[in-house]
DNA sequence: TGTTACTTTGTAATCATTACAAAAATGAAA
DNA sequence: TTTCATTTTTGTAATGATTACAAAGTAACA
């Protein structure tokens, strides 16, 4: 993913105003790299920003989602989970430890038929399974 | 997908006891193949068995998804939908209609790396744009 | 300062989903 | 058929995530 120097400038480049919350709620995405819900980055950063509310948290996800420098992984119906790396790549979703692991594929060639001529924004890839730890 | 000829035997091979909502259900799912949620199955089968309560259906989707006749499709985290079709294929959604289209794709030759050593039980792999008609 | 726009908060509302207990239906044995 | 146990279905209440919204706070800038 890309390298990020410095938070309030790449929010700015990206027509989004650096405010603390939103600096320091990016800067919690891109270094973790967990891919956390709304829970877990409110329970992280409580700490940080003691009277953030849920509701920020969600405003300025929704705000990097549209502005597109977040992204949204649906896997399970019932936790919606973000990421700040929005290139290409895959994730692995163990469900055993349910730890959610990124990997990368090759997206030109993966032989799709049945849509020709169909614009493609984006394209997400997810495998659920088990995890190298979990196996043994 | 698989044809299938007779939904109760269907459910009774895949150890789902064949009620009267079981079988209509499923069918409904099988039929259609519009990828409904649960509002749409509901209403759908509302007219065909009048009593029919959501949780009925709630139910006998989530037993379908365990027997493994059924999958989830996770697309937009605010719309679970269904499919009966388990076969692996992927899923087009257009941001525009919002229509989803099925589409065919070649899993053996994704050029995956990173996750070397997992155990792979399930491939979703979705891709979001604009349909034919949209552009048009 | 004063004014205006933007950001954040906190509570209430909404909506999908689940829990659970009661009612209904089913199926097998007598 | 009648009885009894088991399974299925229903309907309401509870839960939990997300959104709406108005009030309070903050920043920008003449």
């Amino acid at each position: 993913m890309i390298e990020i120097k410095n938070m309030a400038e790449y929010l700015n480049a990206n027509n989004i105003r650096p405010s603390v919350h939103r600096i320091k709620i990016f800067e919690y995405l891109y270094t973790k790299r967990n891919h956390p819900t709304v829970e877990n980055i409110h329970k992280g950063l409580i700490n940080v920003i003691p009277a953030l509310s849920k509701t920020t948290v969600y405003n300025t996800l929704k705000q990097f989602v549209e502005k597109g420098i977040v992204q949204i992984i649906n896997i399970e119906d019932n936790e919606t989970r973000y990421d700040a790396d929005t290139s290409t790549h895959g994730h692995f979703k163990c469900v055993k430890c349910g730890m959610l692991h990124d990997f990368s594929f090759d997206n030109t060639n993966l032989g799709i038929k049945d849509i020709e001529n169909f614009d493609i924004h984006q394209t997400h890839l997810y495998i659920k399974g088990i995890c190298k730890k979990c196996k043994n």
